[in-house]
DNA sequence: CTAGGTGAATTACATAGGTTAAGACTGCAT
DNA sequence: ATGCAGTCTTAACCTATGTAATTCACCTAG
């Protein structure tokens, strides 16, 4: 079945831990109803709002961003396909940030009665969600680390790695390359740097030859060498999780 | 029953819901078992581990961290009274970061099966845990915000806003001052900044009137113009959360 | 009361990265 | 074809912040 092996939500899950058929199908159907596509530069969500719905990103990128009131942009996290927009946030009363899209994008809205169905019946998705919640949080732990301490160079190969390695999980990479169909506005804006040391730097890498980047398409050379300029420990993304290793009954 | 007003996690967690007597008791029950303390610069958790308890911060401050190969440091989030140190790790194999005592801490160790009864048998408790970890990721992204977009006057006076109303959340603070134990060298790591910036920057915020540090004692004599100043909305801390509203049977 | 350690303050100087501006390239819409 | 709009690139210049080093003020252990 073409959808079981390309949904991104149950490749990402799938590196933590084996789902049943049951579960997979399950998620499918879920991906499958309320499908909404969005354009380039749109919100999916905005601060302020309060949605009653799960989304979750099927394929393109989106980001988590906050503005601030004298027009400064600060891109909060990378949203990619696989991701959930909205982990549950039925608890807040409201979006404390805005989630944008940076190409197309498809989505899939879950009403929140489906979400905590599928919870209640399967433990095991549960479980898995809330891995997924737990690695979100340790990679926004990371880009605090990174924007806090790390040198633009060492910031932007670290960046690299992770999108590589996120990619890489849910089956967006081949070979040695992935898309990354990021401005270099928008990496300044995530990796709080001013467009042209963006620029600055992505020369630099590339004289280097730690990165090939033509057009969106990244290839990265040598990843242990990449790896080293960014200081990149890839152990904050926890793809070692034993639950992997439990049981397998599917 | 002074416990019962004094222990920071109970006063947290209603700032979201109202609890029952009995769900105070216990979370006072939890509180006291396995106490144990350290003294200023030790480590509670450290990178790697493997935790199987929960702990709880009683009172003093720590912080989560991360070094650098070459030495820098950085300050991830700040653990005050009533806060987790590891909440849910169980899920994950290991700790990805550490977590070290700024001052003398007091906390509590809860066994992981102690936690797993809490939350199975008083859904609102679970429901509380939950918004807990929400609220966290929300200043882990603002601190993201502040570490990209936002200049050291601004960054410093943000942490303050932050932290006085995080502690007055737990009732520790007086009118309008708190504690504040971070050397300038802490806030530099938690700040990304030097020890010198942090300095001239803290001069500034005096000069400016927005605070009065002295010793351990920071007071914020008028908090509407720092939170100008820090360009502080502080709609991400969700105190407003509707929990709190919805039922009162205690 | 003295030594050594820690934190704060300040100065002089160095630099990573920001700002502004302008040109070149791309793709798309008319 | 033409023209606009977004993106990338480069250059010249500027500044917020970092580095190194010194002094002072405590505090605590002997």
């Amino acid at each position: 079945m073409d959808l079981l092996a390309s949904n991104p939500l149950i490749l990402k899950l799938e590196q933590f831990t084996r789902l049943s058929f049951e579960e997979k199908q399950l998620l499918n159907v879920a991906a499958s109803e309320g499908v909404r596509q969005i354009g380039p530069r749109g919100d999916i969500i905005r601060e302020g709002d309060r949605p009653q719905t799960l989304n979750i990103v099927l394929s393109g990128w989106a980001c988590r961003y906050k503005h601030l009131e004298d027009g400064r942009r600060q891109i909060i996290s990378l949203v990619l396909p696989g991701d959930f927009c909205d982990s549950h946030v039925f608890v807040l009363r409201q979006m404390d940030h805005s989630i944008g899209s940076l190409t197309p994008v498809t989505y899939a809205q879950l009403p929140r009665r489906r979400v905590e169905e599928m919870t209640a019946k399967h433990p095991r998705l549960s479980q898995a969600f809330l891995w997924d919640a737990l690695v979100n949080a340790a990679i926004q732990r990371e880009w605090t680390v990174s924007l806090g301490q790390r040198h633009a160079l060492e910031r932007m190969a670290h960046l690299m790695c992770e999108i590589f390695l996120r990619l890489r999980g849910v089956g967006q990479t081949e070979g040695n390359s992935c898309d990354l169909p990021l401005t270099q506005a928008g990496m300044a804006d995530a990796m709080g740097l001013s467009v042209v040391h963006v620029n600055r730097t992505l020369q630099e890498l590339r004289a280097m030859k730690l990165i090939v980047l033509k057009g969106r398409t990244l290839t990265i050379p040598d990843i242990a060498a990449l790896q080293d300029a960014a200081q990149f420990n890839p152990n904050y993304l926890h793809l070692d999780a034993e639950g992997r290793h439990l049981d397998a009954n599917d």
